[in-house]
DNA sequence: TTGGCGGGAAGTGTATACACTATTGCGGAC
DNA sequence: GTCCGCAATAGTGTATACACTTCCCGCCAA
């Protein structure tokens, strides 16, 4: 029975095992450690391509056809994209494949929510206890923040405004509060992705500015304040209001 | 050299394939949907063999003999196990194996921390709008925790006690924050069993219905007080001081 | 023209085969 | 007697084979 699959199978000899690093990653991206695993390596690479837009919402991510694009087997792409959807950035639809998750307004909100929750009481458990040379690695991180908004170079800017959340969480020690934050900020940057209407990196860069201010001046409550009022405003800047679901403005105009 | 593996192994007929909820399940336990996947029925049972004790921290999972027990291939029981891991009940260590996790004192403290921050922020949110409806289900609950309480259930206690928390989480809507809880009260249930000193059932059973009062008159003061002061006795009734590691005192006593 | 009904292709679900690594026990050298 | 290497082996890592489901397209009948 031919099978345009067929075409897209690459046969390899059976002895051409090839180990991690050997090869360059498909795509250009930062911040994947060359000594992770071979499956570390491609849900890292989904995940950048789901941060950085070049995987839009709803797309659907063929095991096989990213099998061929890192020329492993499915069984290695299976297992990613099985981690992929225990971080809510794919969901699996049984016997219908992967897509990139397209997370509905509800979740938004309730991601934020927590995301405050969270923050803010960081916040307050940091503030107090920070050492002036972590104020100095702020203030380097807010320098990088600051050249990638003037080189409008998006994807580097996302990450770095998106890093400095969970720099401040590795700051307090906690790694498994820095963990679930991390989480929290891809699952974050999806939902920009999908709802953002007028992202000023400009307003969030001086915002984070101000808050590494208050705690250089070890100013607990005014720290607070700030994130949640920085938090409200990077929520506000998404269009969740007006549309429970983009279906009836889509349908609308057509 | 003969090997006590043989005497596990179970050849079956090529052909024998099997669909799920066709045999019973390995071990009784609660709460396992029957129409979950087989790799999800896996890890249910995992879980709950970990949480009620039947797995000890450190217990070597190895793969062809999970498989045999429920009568699948590896490939499900790797799934399973990369899901374990995702959520810190199991360890894999490369080319070694699956383990039973080990959580640290440091992990212990941690996780307390974090239950702390999400579930204090819970109880303030959920306390001025909670319904009377939801005080009865609550009281329910607590029954159903006392019954258990009573019968010396120790695996039901122990899963009825910490499910009062998840549903708080989920009474407040947000699934997000719901799936979080639920997914560090796991964790805390493996902490306990490696650290647990003099854990009363009926402490905790009585300050969840102190937190119930206190919800049912709307005291949110009280309500968030309660709830921080009852996680910081579970916590306080580990034994997470005195030593770092279990092994400097094991290699002691012999 | 439309709605239902095959049939086949495309793709997922699971098992199995094989490659490779870590471990363990034994034998020999020091 | 202890330590080192080495070979056997149990067990993990990855690829592949095959079963099964879904989806799409064309055909036929109303």
């Amino acid at each position: 029975m031919p099978k345009s699959r067929a075409s897209l199978r690459v046969i390899r000899p059976t002895g051409a095992r090839r180990r991690a690093a050997e090869t360059a990653s498909p795509v250009p991206q930062a911040a994947v450690p060359a000594s992770a695993s071979n499956t570390q390596r491609i849900v890292a690479s989904i995940t950048a391509a789901i941060v950085e837009r070049r995987l839009m919402p709803g797309t659907k991510l063929s095991e096989q056809r990213i099998a061929d694009i890192f020329k492993v087997s499915r069984t290695l792409v299976r297992q990613a994209l099985n981690q992929l959807s225990r971080d809510r950035l794919v969901v699996l639809e049984p016997a219908r494949g992967a897509f990139v998750a397209t997370p509905s307004v509800e979740e938004a909100r309730q991601v934020f929510e927590v995301r405050q929750i969270l923050e803010s009481a960081l916040t307050r458990r940091l503030c107090p206890k920070i050492t002036d040379a972590r104020i100095v690695e702020l203030r380097r991180h807010l320098e990088a923040e600051r050249a990638a908004v003037l080189d409008t170079d998006v994807a580097g800017r996302t990450r770095l405004l998106a890093d400095f959340h969970v720099v401040l969480a590795r700051m307090l020690g906690n790694h498994v509060l820095a963990q679930m934050l991390s989480d929290l900020l891809t699952r974050s940057s999806l939902i920009a992705l999908m709802y953002q209407s007028s992202h000023s990196a400009e307003a969030s860069l001086s915002e984070h500015v101000a808050i590494v201010d208050a705690f250089e001046k070890r100013d607990v409550k005014a720290a607070v304040r700030l994130t949640i009022e920085h938090l409200d405003h990077v929520e506000q800047n998404l269009r969740l209001d007006p549309h429970e679901s983009d279906l009836s403005q889509i349908l609308k105009v057509q």
